[in-house]
DNA sequence: TATGAATGAGAATTCATTCAT
DNA sequence: GATGAATGAATTCTCATTCAT
């Protein structure tokens, strides 16, 4: 296997810094030191901090929301691709935290600096689970609910659960007997309960 | 009423700040012009960047806890409390929406700027959720469920649509059709069908 | 007098530098240590490199232009306008020499970063000259012949004899016998050498 | 006609760049792409930055040098001289305007730049303007004049009127009326002013 | 309380130059 | 001869903070 380029080093270490600092706080010397490389030669590479941002994002987002559309697409019923929309929203988001982290930043600031593509991306997994929910509806298994407030119920649920790690390590080291209830569970626990949750939220009373 | 004084400025105009372009991003500068003092005044009055932010979330930390706390207090089965809990959570953040901003981008980064009295706020509002739910299953009316999973799930999914707002005005800008499904909600509506939908995946199956 | 403010110190040494470097040669550290202050007290005062520029030539071509068409108003006949002229312009760029030189560069240069506030007063010169040469051509002393020309001819003539005092020392070292010809002059004997060949040049046959 | 070889294009661009640009001014990465030619690969021919500049100047200033000192040789009389300096001059810079600019401003940065063998053929020039003037005072046609004042006054007044061709344009953009004055002439006609203008200042009044 | 001026310590970006291929 | 990638050394600009008034 070829040894990592120069600039899929950089675009990594810059995943990790704008999830962990933002976009202001990363500093283009700390990312260059750890990235291994020359700070110029980010510059070589990606012209500006801005775009580098951008490339970082586009480089997440359009294979996670291909992911997503392709698992939907697999499935027939309305509840089949529910459940395939959260449980592949949930992997994906769990093995691309820093993606998490960062669109969880976007989102909080309004999206201004969120580029035109990444924001093309999230309209299509937006899409797609409205498409699920008129499908349900149709079907005659879905309640008739806001789609928005379901799809925020989801991300809005396992961003925070994948974000939220270090934040809950750090408060139990106070506490240990919540050590159980905090921290031993898995991005897949979790979807898998929301599911549940999001089926018997959805599902009318005769298909529960 | 009085005219508000120069520290209550600040205080106002570095909440948006904060919220809309994070710590880093946010530049006192900016901060001095926009709420109309000079940027000394801003240390004179809060000493630096850094204690600035935490009054901030001082500000608006400890009455949101209260509130919480107090209204679920005035409850005493499980299931009102949990409403009481999702009801009060909502309110305040929809009253507080740059609050909640700050609250998701310290997530995002991990807590690590977050000040300890905050988090001691977080702490007794997750405490909150926490007894919630023992109350709940020794009544014999909840299921055994993770008290953390339903935590994010309410804190998640409202705070994401809360923030979320200017996103979704952009994102139907584009296609007027989404109008409704996106926009025309409140926060109320969804902390209602959030607690709906919360109550039936807490439920046991013959208290539902 | 009043100690020189920082801004007024900055202008000082920013117009030698740009005169002995030009724009992009130009270092900012360097001009701040020259000046005795500190790099951001530049910044703070002209907010960048390119509206330092600016401040420079407007602070010198007002005056300049002021000066130039002043005395050239106080003359009546065409003949003494002209040397009212040559002479304010001469003792002008002498007295500012480092102005000269700046304007040198942006002919050479094509003007492109020649501010708008420069522009408008060269322009009023560029005027003025006109306006005295079709004035001899009225008063019938003067050949016809283009502004420009003779625009060109003086500016030239002593922009170049202005600016190259440092090569015409140069070169006259290696060569002991020019320094006569080369060094011992002055503007004023230039401008009045000028003056009375731009008048044999002007001057109709029956006028000289 | 053979293409231009990689070295010509480079040479002719560098010419342009640090005509319009300044040595500062130019990049050699806008310098590489003008040219079309990779930048390493100035790099490859010319060794330096420093270097190339030289070479662009050596590769005019012999030329104009040698041309002018030709046309001089093969006049006898002092004025025709003269006449063949101006207009050679004239030609010379007028066909290599680059070149102008390029000395204009180093004229006005004293030269510091200057390459030595840049110098020298300046020198050369110089020197035969000097001659001139010393034979033409021998044969009692002139008047004893500083050579450095003629000097001046003809490479000043050509260097302005060639360099300045687009301000000159751009001014008259906003004045149509200044067309006819300001920019339709060509430099040839210039030096026939210039050189009328020269000997009626240089000629003793019986040689007129 | 409040402010205009000033600044030290960064932080982003640039740019001439080199080098392996 | 030529080039894409990389870099060291600047260089411009920013920003939190201080201070005299």
């Amino acid at each position: 296997m070829a040894r990592a380029s120069s600039a899929d080093k950089i675009l990594e270490h810059a995943a990790q810094f704008f999830a962990k600092k933002g976009f202001t706080g990363t500093i283009m010397d700390e990312l260059a030191e750890s990235a291994g490389v020359n700070k110029a030669t980010i510059y070589y590479h990606f012209k500006d901090k801005r775009r580098l941002y951008e490339a970082v994002l586009l480089h997440h987002m359009k294979p996670m929301a291909d992911a997503i559309l392709e698992s939907v697409a697999q499935q027939h019923s309305a509840l089949d691709k529910l459940n395939a929309y959260i449980t592949t929203f949930a992997k994906e988001n769990g093995s691309r935290p820093h993606m998490t982290s960062i669109l969880m930043r976007e989102v909080a600031g309004g999206g201004d600096n969120m580029p035109d593509t990444t924001k093309a991306q999230m309209y299509r997994i937006l899409t797609t689970i409205k498409a699920i929910i008129v499908q349900g509806v149709q079907e005659g298994i879905f309640v008739n609910v806001s789609p928005l407030v379901i799809h925020f119920m989801v991300i809005g649920s396992l961003s925070f659960y994948i974000t939220s790690e270090p934040i809950r390590k750090a408060m139990v080291s106070n506490d240990p007997q919540m050590q159980n209830d905090f921290v031993n569970s898995t991005v897949e626990d979790v979807a898998l309960q929301l599911s549940q949750m999001v089926q018997n939220a959805l599902l009318t009373k005769e298909n529960r």
